[in-house]
DNA sequence: CGTGTAAGGAATTCTGACACG
DNA sequence: CGTGTAAGGAATTCTGACACG
């Protein structure tokens, strides 16, 4: 269930539709690749697709750009959250190591 | 929660994209909706954009032709269904509407 | 730093048509 | 009927660069 295959994270938008769903500019949209906030696939012939789930970040990134916050701090602040994540995940890892070892004890 | 505006049903995909994720060919995908058993928006400057639920669609097109099945035989198929729906919709509509007037009785 | 733009080329998409069957 | 293909043109996308600031 965490793992599904969901619409909202394939892959499958070109850069033209996501500047139209967007209101970026192409070139903006790059740019925020390149600063290593956005992460599109590659079709074969190495046209960038996206995700639905990279066009509402694009929206919450162009929203802190028009506050002033720069490509900098906006990559700073993903990286501070995905760290935070990467701990909780730790954290129920190590739950269900200990729950598959000694099992679960009540009943 | 019936008409919430899913991923799925957003019209996003352009042909190519479509043609990789169901294996048919771009001239099937456009003799389909020729045979109006698919229908794509179109973007500002005249392509083709598909939804997830259009690629299932395709995908369900695609193995009853390979039963042999032919795209006229699928269009009536589906006109079957499309009545079919209707007449639950309105039904529906109907409950709704002597509940309002009436209310809800017990209790 | 963030974005626009012109440049040149490659890949995409579109339509209408001919072909085969 | 269903699909392939060649045709010609228009729109899309890509990269690297110059510009401004």
């Amino acid at each position: 269930m965490a793992g599904s295959p969901s619409y909202k994270e394939r892959k499958v938008i070109t850069i033209g539709v996501v500047s139209e769903l967007t209101g970026l500019s192409e070139r903006q949209i790059r740019y925020y690749e390149e600063r290593k906030l956005i992460f599109p696939e590659r079709s074969p012939k190495g046209n960038r697709k996206y995700s639905f789930l990279d066009v509402e970040q694009l929206m919450d990134i162009a929203n802190k750009r028009e506050e002033g916050v720069q490509t900098y701090e906006i990559r700073q602040e993903m990286l501070r959250k995905e760290r935070k994540e990467a701990k909780l995940n730790r954290k129920e890892l190590l739950r269900g190591e200990i729950n598959a070892r000694f099992g679960i004890q009540r009943e």
